[in-house]
DNA sequence: CAAAGTAGGACTGATTTGATCGTATTTTAT
DNA sequence: ATAAAATACGATCAAATCAGTCCTACTTTG
């Protein structure tokens, strides 16, 4: 299906407000202004932060802010942090154990397949959330 | 998760069998070839044949082999052939209704979608099956 | 006319993803 | 102090997708 998942959609529309806004924002001020599901949100901006792309804020008062400028932060770094693999094949995968993927004796694509990965990567890499304001 | 179909693994690994073999070739010989289960490697291979990039005979001494050449056949019209949709979000899909997105009216992120869409198709048409060999 | 193929619909199980719920923790304001 | 507003995060449920399999038909060569 090749299709970002709703968490790295939600994790750009909500990167793109805070760029916007320029300040402290919350979930809840987010999800309503995006439509976007509140829980759903709230674990992503959590990913968010741990990958040091924004800081929170805890209590009254608190909420989300970038700690990145947005020219600085690419699809790629904000997909590592909210869809833990995006990898076009099993093989490649970070962590992959090799024998999880069955064919991988067999396999006559993975030279090919790594190319296209690193291709990939480089799509991801060049577009930024700069580009999103 | 962003990762390849099986369906479009497994094409790709039969069109560079057929690629080097030059010839025709059954789909139980590629599957054996290739570790693949025969009965999905045999609607890969209609789907590719739809798509008008081998030809097929049946019968006896029936098979599979190319009808184009391996370097005008790029990853993009395989993945078209084998993966329905290969939009990087639900409302780019060719023939999306634009409803179906509940976010669509509210969605801030639909021009850089498309300019990452554009991209990606970039990537998956330069590479060719003649990368395969 | 039998065997070896392709053609293709229907079904099942596994995996992944989206969404929701519940509870704990932190912090500000009163 | 304490109530309210917010993040933190684990657990769970439902829906969608995909891989794999089964079954039956049609086609062609020998």
């Amino acid at each position: 299906m090749l299709r970002l998942s709703k968490r790295v959609e939600y994790g750009l529309m909500a990167l793109q407000y805070l760029a916007k806004s320029g300040n402290v924002a919350t979930a809840r001020e987010i999800s309503d202004a995006g439509h976007i599901p509140y829980e759903l949100l709230a674990k992503v901006m959590q990913s968010l932060k741990h990958e040091g792309i924004i800081d929170s804020y805890q209590g009254v008062r608190g909420g989300y802010a970038m700690l990145v400028a947005p020219a600085q932060i690419n699809l790629a770094r904000v997909m590592k942090a909210l869809d833990e693999d995006a990898t076009v094949t099993e093989c490649i995968s970070p962590g992959s154990v090799h024998e999880q993927c069955t064919l991988y004796a067999n396999c006559t694509i993975k030279e090919p397949m790594q190319k296209l990965q690193t291709r990939m990567e480089e799509s991801f890499g060049k577009m930024t959330i700069a580009e999103l304001l």
